[in-house]
DNA sequence: CTACAACTTAAAGTTGACTTTAACTCAAGC
DNA sequence: GCTTGAGTTAAAGTCAACTTTAAGTTGTAG
């Protein structure tokens, strides 16, 4: 099938903008320019943003998911490359959810602190102390 | 207890330029500049910067931040706006957590299905497929 | 034939969170 | 009295990932 940027933009809820930028910094490659003004994508662009948005979900920095297309060309070649990248990439991301539960976990304790306090203020009680929580 | 921004830069693990900056845009108060030069830092500061480490983690913006702390300094007067903060953020860091937690998938599943890719290339056997993990 | 919608481009601008630079100031030790 | 080290400042620079701008192109509808 084919699609326009604008089928994209609204299929991947990505500016026209950003599906341009993404193939001038060579993240999206082989987009014909029909009359050398208008671009048209494939299933096989497809494939690819839903794999951009995936690795950009993990915080994979864009120019490491393009390294990942490139290696991703030869794999035979690059097996170890690529193995080796996304072992690094399982780790930071592990890593950046670890730090997100931790900031989490102390919102939470600020809503549960705070609906009690705002509790008391309605009710003219005593405020709960941070050890109340 | 006195500390020094040294002190504070090991601390913390952030550069002095990055204390510096957090005084700048106001999210530390009050710090005392003996003779006109050097900064002195206390335990309320330290507080200050663990909350804000704290806040980090989850994400909310420094703006944001110094806003909480202005909000804390009366406390009944905002406690409406701080549970309203605290909500909206725990819904934003929870969300964030939910895509990260996707992209981990996303990125372990590439873990497992280049481990067996990498053996084949070793082994020359033929290479898995993406069904196969 | 003209207007319009839907694209196109290169280049400059934006955002948040810092970081770097360049020039300066003390206090202490030799 | 000079050097050194640990600090200081305002202002400019950096980075990633876009976004905006301004001017141009094309096919179609009236």
């Amino acid at each position: 099938m084919n699609y326009s940027i604008t089928e994209l933009s609204k299929m991947f809820n990505l500016p026209a903008s950003t599906i341009r930028y993404y193939e001038k910094i060579g993240l999206l490659e082989n987009v014909e320019h029909i009359n050398a003004y208008r671009r048209v994508y494939d299933d096989a662009h497809i494939d690819r943003l839903v794999a951009i948005e995936c690795f950009k979900k993990a915080l994979l920095p864009l120019d490491e998911i393009k390294r990942f297309f490139t290696y991703e060309k030869d794999i035979v070649a690059n097996s170890d490359n690529i193995l080796n990248m996304m072992k690094a990439q399982e780790e930071a991301t592990t890593k950046a959810m670890k730090n997100l539960d931790d900031g989490l976990k102390h919102v939470q304790k600020k809503v549960r602190y705070y609906t009690m306090v705002n509790e008391a203020v309605k009710n003219n009680t005593p405020l709960p102390s941070w050890e109340d929580v």
